[in-house]
RNA sequence: GCUCGGGUGGUGGAAUUGGUAGACACGUUGGACUUAAAAUCCAAUGAACAUUAGUUCGUACGGGUUCAAGUCCCGUCCCGAGUACCA
């Protein structure tokens, strides 16, 4: 009977589904183990070979614990709210619900069909009214909560209050927006309703402001920091631009220096760890203030290096600061004004890519400084970011490179306050133990010395104070979109309200179209049944509006990352009580995800949204943990290798001065270009196209002619006006991308294939090689549907089988790397299993030997043991792979058929291949599933050797090889060694220098 | 620029504390079986010279430490990822 991989898989495929094999249990006396992966967005595009690496490394681990007596949960969901659904909704008017749900279950044929051993009676999808629920009902704790900063953690809104009754605010440490102002217990109770509002938002945890967002034109919506990449959107690479709207925000900012420390309690990678403290971005330094000359305002800076303050010599604002327009001289007024207006026309991007041009311009007013009280000079200039800090600096041009180029191109005098070193070429920005000088009281200390005295003295006058920095921002809520969480909010007289938790979730409305509205609105906007009965508690038409009981709704909704910050709590909860998002008992014993699994590029958007909501749900003892993955691996890309086809455009440059109606496709008048673009016709191949890059056209006969006959054409038009011409020919190749499928692994195109495919091609002239072969370009890219290199594991699995795929993706490479799919090297893992198959059968026969199993056997089984189980645990599955195929090679050597190798082997290999694991040992006899047999126990006395080969080396280099009894002394094995012949002949005649001797693993003779 | 990875055959990649570089596979070549092909099996495969033993060179490059370096140290170059006028 050979290895029938269809019938097998889909059999257990079956069996799993049926007996709920891998449903988790929340009583159990095992220990647990919660293995998790960042679940899927599911796009139209279904999956390709790259989304279930990360799958398959998670789903071994998770068998692999089985076998090992742990209770696992490995869970899987869909993160199903987002922008395509939306996108094709706006275009086909389809509601993004139903594309949802086609393209859920899309994924879901697709998974099954891998084998994963998911516990799907807890999957939960975002979009799922039953899960936004609670996502809507964290988002009011959140409003109902402010943090307290003397405590360091989140208390209920209620507490506020109560403080803000007895004593007023000034005692109040709290995250809470920069400009609330102070207020006496006397004068809180003295407020209105809507005063004292206004006041609560500004401390609450989520709150509604009026904020500087990055706003997209293109896909109409507000966009967080990290769905910015590069100055333009992550999705679809729109231009962004900064814009004031009023959003919810969350305030993440109070939570920085928790998630900063907290990164020290986890295992993640020191990269990703290392990328989430960039962003947080903590510096330590002081806040200065400046007291502006002849004004009443005063200016503050945010500084790391408060001991240089004696190097100040002028001062700069980002353009944008609020007090540019305030002290601007009237003599200056008209630059300052023409230089806002020049930084204001740059799109972020431009300013980004052009770092090195100094630009600013003098406001005409002076601050004074704080010791010397000598007037500084105050500027403005765009290397300073209205964004971060205060959107101001203080300027030394001794200790700052951006200062110095700063004050060189604009004449300011330079002040040295280093002494013994030399600033006439560049800034000294070093913190080491250079002495101060020209710096009064700070005079002959060291950097170190110098800080604390600063602000110490800083502190005395009252004009600053120790401050430590974050980069970390608030992070915007809201998004003018359609298919997203509602918010659980209506307003009166303008001020937000909660629905009350009792009437949630509030379900999304319907509406007729899923674009704003024309007056710029979101889609909700264009809701009918849209406003909150107060009430009767209910959703009710927007024309009750003018009832006293009945108000509007919230029209954004909630942005992606909502719904997946709390989803692997959600997990947890075996029975999805409607009454809580998951029950105390399930949260006590799953506590957190032990580990997680997912791509890189979560970095600073999911994992750190995910850290703050849970540890603000522990503050407010909601769940209980303080961080919610224990341990992290990002799981690398699978890359496409795209295959191009390269058509060759020529442009037909003339020197002659010629009228341009006397020319065909002319492009200008002086230089003539002729065009010749786009010709379809012609199509260069690799082979051919480097020699072409190489040495230009001459080289290849093909081209010569084709650029002949162009030559000739072109000239014989003209010849018919009697124009002579001269030719000037260039070219450029323009990449095509080919689809994969049509490419063979020699890299040879289906010509008759690309003309189908591409049917403004269909008389496409090929330049083939010597064999009349077209050799398609080959490049690495991002797997995407646009590229045409993706690769569906559907078909791997129709042609090789599942376990084959599982395997093959292991077997590619380390885990975290990225590396190119490359169908290729399949068969070795296909074979692999066809020879393992073979083992337990003789002929068509199933035959395994009750016989004890030989010395060589046991040897090869534990060596293989040990090697799996210390590869699993430092998820190094590649190397596991290549171990299972040397184990597999050697007892088919040693033509083993042991039942007892064989069970082990089975159970060893189950992780990898389950679908035949679990054949072969019902073949053994078993009627239960493998999945939770014994993991084979690894046993040293079949290790254990009596002899050991030595290298035997000269100078470092191997010559030969002896096997020597591991009993030998040094002594012993210096005599066998140095009478060997081939020693003498190594030797020749001359004594060793010296003979190094180490048991158990080499030999060196030097000589 | 800064931070973190990385650079090993034709290819993907192995190599515990420094101790036989290239495991395992792919590909290539030759052979067996076959009318033939596919499948399967066997052998060879870092490079060069010699092709009988063998010799020399080889882990980006240049130095160093050591009996011994892919591995440790110093310097240089290149590639990838993240981040960026962060005061």
């Amino acid at each position: 009977m050979s290895y029938n991989f269809k019938q097998i898989e889909a059999k257990w495929q079956k069996y799993w589904a049926e007996n709920q094999t891998f449903k988790a249990s929340n009583k159990s006396d095992k220990e647990k183990f919660y293995v998790l992966d960042m679940f899927p967005y599911p796009s139209g595009a279904g999956l390709h070979v790259g989304h279930p690496l990360g799958y398959i490394a998670s789903d071994i681990v998770a068998r692999y614990k089985r076998h090992q007596g742990f209770n696992v949960l490995h869970p899987q969901g869909y993160d199903s709210f987002g922008l395509p659904a939306e996108q094709y909704a706006i275009q086909t008017g389809q509601h993004p619900a139903i594309t949802t749900k086609t393209n859920i279950k899309r994924y879901r044929e697709q998974l099954d069909k891998i084998g994963f051993s998911f516990d799907w009676s807890r999957e939960v999808r975002t979009s799922d009214p039953n899960y936004y629920k609670w996502t809507q009902w964290i988002f009011i704790q959140l409003f109902e909560s402010w943090y307290d900063a003397a405590e360091g953690k989140a208390k209920p809104i209620a507490d506020l209050v109560e403080l803000f009754n007895s004593e007023g605010n000034s005692q109040v440490k709290a995250a809470c927006d920069e400009d609330v102002t102070e207020f006496s217990a006397e004068d809180w109770k003295a407020f209105s309703e809507k005063e004292q509002q206004e006041i609560l938002l500004k401390y609450r945890l989520t709150y509604l402001a009026e904020t500087e967002v990055n706003w997209c034109p293109q896909l109409g919506t507000v966009l967080a920091n990290d769905e910015i990449v590069n100055g333009v959107s992550e999705r679809g690479g729109y231009p962004v631009v900064r814009k004031k709207m009023k959003q919810w925000s969350m305030r993440i900012s109070a939570y920085a220096e928790r998630l900063l420390q907290g990164l020290n309690d986890i295992d993640w990678t020191e990269s990703l760890k290392e990328s989430q403290r960039n962003w947080i971005g903590k510096s330590v330094g002081a806040s200065v203030t400046f007291k502006v000359n002849d004004h009443q305002d005063t200016i503050e800076v945010f500084t790391t290096r408060p001991d240089t303050i004696f190097g100040v010599t002028f001062m700069t604002l980002a353009p944008e600061h609020e007090l540019v327009s305030k002290i601007t001289t009237p003599e200056q007024k008209e630059a300052v004004e023409a230089y806002i207006e020049a930084t204001a026309k740059r799109s972020e991007r431009e300013r980004m890519a052009d770092v090195k041009t100094i630009s600013g311009v003098f406001t005409g007013a002076y601050a004074e400084h704080p010791f010397t009280k000598e007037p500084v000079p105050i500027w403005i200039g765009d290397y300073v970011l209205a964004s971060y800090g205060t959107g101001a600096v203080m300027a030394v041009p001794c200790g700052d490179q951006r200062d110095y180029d700063f004050a060189k191109h604009f004449n300011i005098p330079i002040k040295n306050i280093f002494k013994d070193v030399d600033i006439s070429e560049e800034a000294y920005s070093e913190k080491d133990d250079t002495k101060l000088t020209n710096s009064d009281f700070l005079n002959d200390l060291p950097y170190k010395k110098a800080l604390k005295r600063a602000i110490f003295e800083l502190e005395k006058i009252g004009q600053g104070k120790g401050k430590t920095n974050y980069r970390l921002r608030d992070a915007v809520f809201s998004r003018q979109r359609y298919w997203g969480e509602p918010f659980p909010v209506y307003y009166v007289n303008g001020m937000p309200k909660m629905i009350d938790e009792k009437y949630l979730p509030l379900q999304l409305p319907e509406v007729e179209k899923y674009l704003p509205t024309e007056e710029g609105e979101p889609p909700l906007g264009r809701a009918d049944v849209w406003a909150w009965d107060s009430e009767k508690n209910e959703v009710v038409s927007n024309n009750l509006i003018d009832d006293k009981t009945v108000f509007p709704l919230e029209l954004n909704t909630m942005p992606g990352w909502a719904g997946s910050s709390w989803y692997f709590f959600r997990y947890m909860e075996d029975e999805k009580r409607d009454e809580v998002f998951a029950s105390v008992e399930a949260m006590k014993y799953w506590e957190n995800v032990d580990l997680y699994l997912g791509g890189s590029e979560h970095a600073t958007g999911h994992l750190l949204y995910a850290r703050f909501w849970t540890k603000f749900l522990k503050d407010r003892g909601l769940v209980p943990v303080e961080e919610p993955f224990k341990k992290l691996i990002n799981q690398g890309m699978i890359l496409g290798e795209s295959a191009f086809v390269y058509r060759i455009d020529f442009q037909f440059e003339s020197k002659n001065n010629i009228p341009k109606e006397d020319i065909l496709n002319i492009e200008k008048t002086e230089n003539f270009i002729f065009r010749e673009l786009n010709d379809p016709n012609l199509f260069l191949s690799k082979t051919f196209k480097e020699e072409f890059e190489k040495s230009g056209l001459a080289t290849i006969d093909a081209i010569n002619n084709f650029l002949d006959n162009k030559i000739d054409f072109i000239k014989n038009e003209l010849a018919k006006n009697s124009i002579k011409i001269d030719l000037n020919i260039h070219s450029n190749l323009t990449p095509i991308h080919a689809a994969v499928s049509l490419v063979n692994t020699s890299n040879e195109l289906d010509t008759d294939g690309f003309k189908n495919w591409r049917p403004e091609f269909k008389d496409a002239k090929f330049i083939t090689n010597e064999d009349d072969k077209y050799i398609v370009g080959r490049e690495v890219e991002k797997m995407s549907k646009s590229k045409f290199n993706v690769v569906n594991p559907d078909d791997i699995c129709n042609e090789y089988g599942a376990d084959t795929l599982r395997m093959y993706e292991m077997f590619l490479g380390p885990l975290e790397q990225a590396k190119p799919w490359n169908t290729a090297g399949i068969t070795g893992v296909y074979n692999f299993l066809k020879k393992l198959w073979k083992l337990y059968h003789n002929g068509e026969e199933f035959s395994v030997s009750e016989e004890a199993a030989s010395k060589d056997s046991l040897k090869t089984l534990h060596k293989t043991i040990k090697k799996v189980t210390e590869d699993i645990e430092e998820f190094s599955f590649n190397t596991s792979v290549s171990t299972f195929m040397i184990c597999v090679n050697e007892l088919a050597a040693q033509k083993c058929n042991s039942r007892e190798i064989l069970e082990s082997l089975a159970v060893l290999i189950s992780p990898y291949a389950p679908h035949i694991a679990e054949e072969l040992w019902s073949k053994l006899g078993h009627s239960e599933s493998i999945a939770t047999a014994d993991f084979p126990k690894f046993e040293e006395k079949h290790l254990v050797e009596s002899t050991k080969t030595y290298p035997i080396s000269f100078n470092g280099k191997m010559r030969f090889t002896l096997d020597l009894s591991l009993d030998l002394s040094k002594d012993e094995i210096e005599k066998i060694v140095m009478e060997d012949e081939r020693t003498q002949k190594q030797l020749n005649g001359r004594e060793p220098k010296k003979v190094i001797i180490v048991p158990g693993k080499i030999v060196n003779i030097v000589g």
